[in-house]
RNA sequence: GGCCUGGUAGCUCAGUUGGUAGAGCAGAGGACUGAAAAUCCUUGUGUCGGUGGUUCAAUUCCGCCCCAGGCCA
């Protein structure tokens, strides 16, 4: 069994890729993406029209509402059962997507960790508003002092996640990750890294497509999700690039001649933790996989060259 | 044409009673285990518009010039 790993910045042409490979074999593409798979986030997250749905199966999109929250255990357990089926009809999984978190999910695995308890976590934020953050990290060095050496005094969300587990478990955070056993996957990965030449040049096409988007009705869509769901801007779905800076302006926290600009840098800070993700799944022993493979994303033909390294990646016999 | 106010980091600005300067944002590098498009850490030398002068020393004071606004002709 084999599957294909396309992983690059926003902005890189991951779809494109991808699209092209779904063209050339029989595949079926799994979106690695925490926003595309809320309801109603369309513009902003770019994705695929009906066309490009019809030209290939796509799978992990709208499949929660935008006031769920969706998780990497979750796209763990999701993405190897979509594995499982696609490989049962004959086919190959393609995973494309910019969410380095859940490939890390895929290829390092996840220690076995409560869920999140959104009535815990709302404790915990009570306290941290009055007491601070840095109180409940003293209050971690005490129960998990491996874990709080490791977590900075301001990192809010590890911190109440780190005190979640250890109220839930009953253990510090730090012995159960401790306890992970080396990971397997039910397939040969072949990881394609989609990386920009020149740096300049992604953040030119980040800026024409953020303010493609504005022009295709973002802030419309936002005003229209407002009205759909409950919403609030804690939820995940609305710190989504974009998302987060069209509900600024709306809620008249910031002014709407800024909105191009906000949305294009934080555009631009995304891609660059892509790219500092990326930069660390090269290094040798990052996981017990190969290292993906990269390819410059403003190169013209590069569908094609990834085209021919897939062809060759499915020739291999996958004996071992 | 005259008068006024500005011209300091990529941007918006602060500041130096004369000893060559600092914030926010942007940018860059890094971390990353169920919110990850999140959360956080590190990182600030720039002919202080140009040019003469005064001075031991000018971005700071003075003259002239250039540029941008505003007001008056």
């Amino acid at each position: 069994m084999k599957a294909v790993f396309v992983l690059g910045p926003t902005a890189s042409g991951k779809s494109a890729v991808a699209l092209a490979l779904a063209r050339h074999f029989p595949a079926e593409i799994v979106s690695v993406d925490s926003a595309a798979v809320y309801r109603g986030l369309d513009i902003g997250t770019a994705k695929p029209d009906a066309s490009e749905r019809a030209a290939a199966p796509h799978h992990l999109i709208d499949v929660i509402d935008p006031t769920d929250a969706y998780s990497a255990g979750r796209f763990r357990d999701d993405a190897l059962r979509l594995a499982g089926e696609i490989h049962a009809r004959g086919r190959l999984p393609i995973f494309a997507g910019g969410t380095m978190l859940y490939f890390s999910a895929l290829t390092r695995g996840l220690a076995d960790l409560p869920r999140a308890d959104a009535q815990l976590r709302a404790d915990i934020e009570a306290r941290a508003a009055k007491e601070g953050w840095t109180a409940l990290h003293a209050e971690l060095a005490r129960v998990d002092p491996a874990s709080a050496a490791r977590i900075e005094p301001a990192d809010s969300q590890r911190i109440q996640r780190a005190l979640e587990v250890h109220a839930l478990a009953g253990e510090p955070l730090s012995t159960l990750q401790a306890r992970r056993e080396a990971v397997t996957l039910p397939f040969t990965p072949l990881r394609v890294a989609l990386e920009p030449s020149d740096r300049a040049a992604l953040h030119e096409r980040i800026a024409q497509r953020f303010r493609a988007m504005l022009d295709a009705g973002l802030v419309d869509e936002v005003a229209a999700l407002r009205t759909r769901y409950a919403l609030h801007e804690g939820l995940p779905a609305m710190r989504a690039v974009g998302y987060r800076q069209a509900w600024q302006t709306l809620a008249g926290e910031a002014p709407r001649e800024t909105l191009a600009d906000r949305g294009i840098a934080a555009t631009r800070q995304l891609a660059k933790r892509q790219l500092t993700w990326l930069r660390a799944m090269a290094q040798p022993g990052h996981d017990g996989f190969a290292p993906p493979e990269r390819f410059d994303c403003l190169e013209p033909a590069l569908a094609e060259r990834i085209a021919a390294r897939v062809a060759r990646f499915l020739d291999q016999s996958s004996s071992p």
